[in-house]
DNA sequence: TCGCATTGCATAGCATGCTATATATTATTA
DNA sequence: TAATAATATATAGCATGCTATGCAATGCGA
């Protein structure tokens, strides 16, 4: 019995979030950033000065895994950081002008990719694909859960 | 004007593959091997003896990360390498016991986990899904490509 | 208010992926 | 055949993700 990766979702999967993550990689390197600060910049271009906790809440990666990335932001000029003014737990981030300043060009260029990756998709096609991925990403989640 | 990731093709695939990453190694651990051994074992439980440039011909990864992953998968002890006989620059790897011995179970958790992922979905669903994924990952490749 | 639990964030350690480059061997060519 | 090019693999350095754990500050119950 042969396994075939080109039938296994979750070999596909893999692939094609490698090619999306370096097709968008080469496009916004000449803005100063990489995809990885992307779901974080996305949420603080919507609304600047949050704590790291409730960037979390907005993001689908872990608390250390948004940490680092923070620091690596902070260390490319992308973020400063303050003290809270009641919590000297927690710390507001906040966007640099330098990166406010690229949010128009990084939404386009976010979205030449999704448009690339789906060129040869009818607008049809393209709602069917985005929602078996949804439907994909909750069965997924409610696996994961394990009802402790 | 908003950017919402649930409408965006990357932002739903990397998400997804992270999922199915996280899902499949935590069914394969007690197996003693990690996802991203996966590929190169599936190759080598067909054909055991290739060296790293024919095993890299049968993946989509780069050179780098296979040998990187191989030596990774020699230090776990599930494979071991030999001096080619015609080239001594090449070697050729080979399974051990141990890890041929779990051919059979891991192929069977990997189904298990793509059949979980994928079990809300009518047969025709999935085969519709697997085919857009194979059409957007020959679109990503074809545009990466750079007519050099 | 003291002590302990909780919270917010950081760090350690690792896997997986990439590009760029080094190294050793083999093949080619002048 | 000596020099050069090409090939097979390894290494360096980095980003992104995870789990586990540390640490300081806050909050709460006795």
């Amino acid at each position: 019995m042969e396994f075939d990766r080109m039938t296994s979702a979750g070999y596909l999967v893999n692939h094609m979030a490698r090619l999306f993550a370096e097709g968008l990689r080469k496009r916004i390197a000449p803005l100063g950033i990489v995809p990885g600060q992307f779901p974080a910049l996305l949420a603080l271009w919507d609304k600047d000065g949050l704590t790291q906790k409730e960037l979390l809440a907005l993001l689908d990666i872990e608390q250390a895994t948004l940490a680092n990335t923070l620091t690596r932001m902070e260390r490319d000029g992308l973020i400063t950081r303050k003290e809270h003014p009641a919590d000297a737990r927690a710390r507001t981030i906040h966007l640099t002008e330098k990166v406010r300043a690229i949010r128009d060009s990084a939404y386009k260029v976010a979205m030449e990719v999704n448009e690339d990756a789906l060129s040869d998709f009818s607008d049809k096609e393209r709602a069917v694909f985005l929602d078996f991925m949804r439907r994909t990403i909750t069965t997924l989640q409610d696996d994961g859960q394990g009802s402790k």
